[in-house]
DNA sequence: CACAACTGAATTGTGCGCAATCATTCAGAC
DNA sequence: GTCTGAATGATTGCGCACAATTCAGTTGTG
């Protein structure tokens, strides 16, 4: 159990969004919510390219999305140039949430850096993994 | 969204669940059925135990749980010196399908290796995460 | 014994994460 | 203009992951 590379990532995922579960609490936002303020604290987005950046597909972001506009966080309202696209953008309230919740979360910065020497490092190998995850998912898929 | 660990843990965890998923459909199995596998191809054990090696609670593994003895891969049964509780064991056909799922995962190897030049590094890092976001949550809930 | 506190598992409800499917819209070929 | 095929997003269904609750069984205390 211990040797499998898998079973760590699973196991820090998972703790790690057990966290985030304490410390987005207060604001009764997911992860996975806290995800999308932060993609679109950029800019607006239509769905498809929230997707794209977050690895999602639109089974999952269609209903976080529908929570998240329905509590006044995002808007969502289809381009005029090509009806097909919905763009996503932060109201108001959803900049303010995102504000305080960045700041929030800050909170849990020291736990990462206490257990990880080189965090750049963590993070090109983890990018790697996925890359090679995912090519590995279409190889499969393809054949 | 780049700079963040917690996102690259994420990103990392969901693409390797669905490596995973690839690997292990033609025996319908899910990433957590076959860690499942995995904990009681060592011996049986009790649910609360598999619990605490998976970091998983009855919520989760109860129904999982239903679903592999519906299907003959495991079997239930009320410990006698203490019906509270349920002792799990592999059945003939849960340690085949054990062994034929832990052969087959064997492809996936070279791609985490690919990506992770120190492997053990890895998993000490990951584990060492995995205790600090356990022990912030546990400090949080507490106080 | 009586009874409160605790433990182990199951159940219920919510929210992802993804496959599969569908309707709508757009673009290119003819 | 019409037809075909692709793209976009929504919907449905299923299986986790977890909080909260429930319930049976056990333990500790007097």
């Amino acid at each position: 159990m211990d040797e499998l590379i898998c079973f760590a990532l699973y196991s820090a995922a998972n703790a790690t969004t057990q966290a985030y579960r304490q410390v987005l609490g207060p604001w009764d936002l997911t992860y996975t919510q806290f995800l999308v303020l932060v993609v679109l604290a950029g800019d607006a987005r239509t769905v498809s390219v929230i997707g794209q950046e977050l690895g999602l597909d639109s089974g999952t972001l269609s209903p976080v999305l529908t929570r998240m506009e329905s509590r006044g966080l995002v808007t969502r309202r289809r381009r005029v140039d090509d009806e097909r696209s919905v763009t996503v953008a932060l109201t108001e309230d959803g900049r303010r949430t995102h504000d305080a919740v960045a700041a929030a979360v800050g909170c849990l910065t020291p736990s990462f850096l206490g257990a990880v020497p080189d965090p750049a490092e963590l993070i090109r190998q983890l990018q790697g993994l996925t890359r090679n995850m995912k090519q590995l998912t279409h190889e499969r898929r393809a054949s």
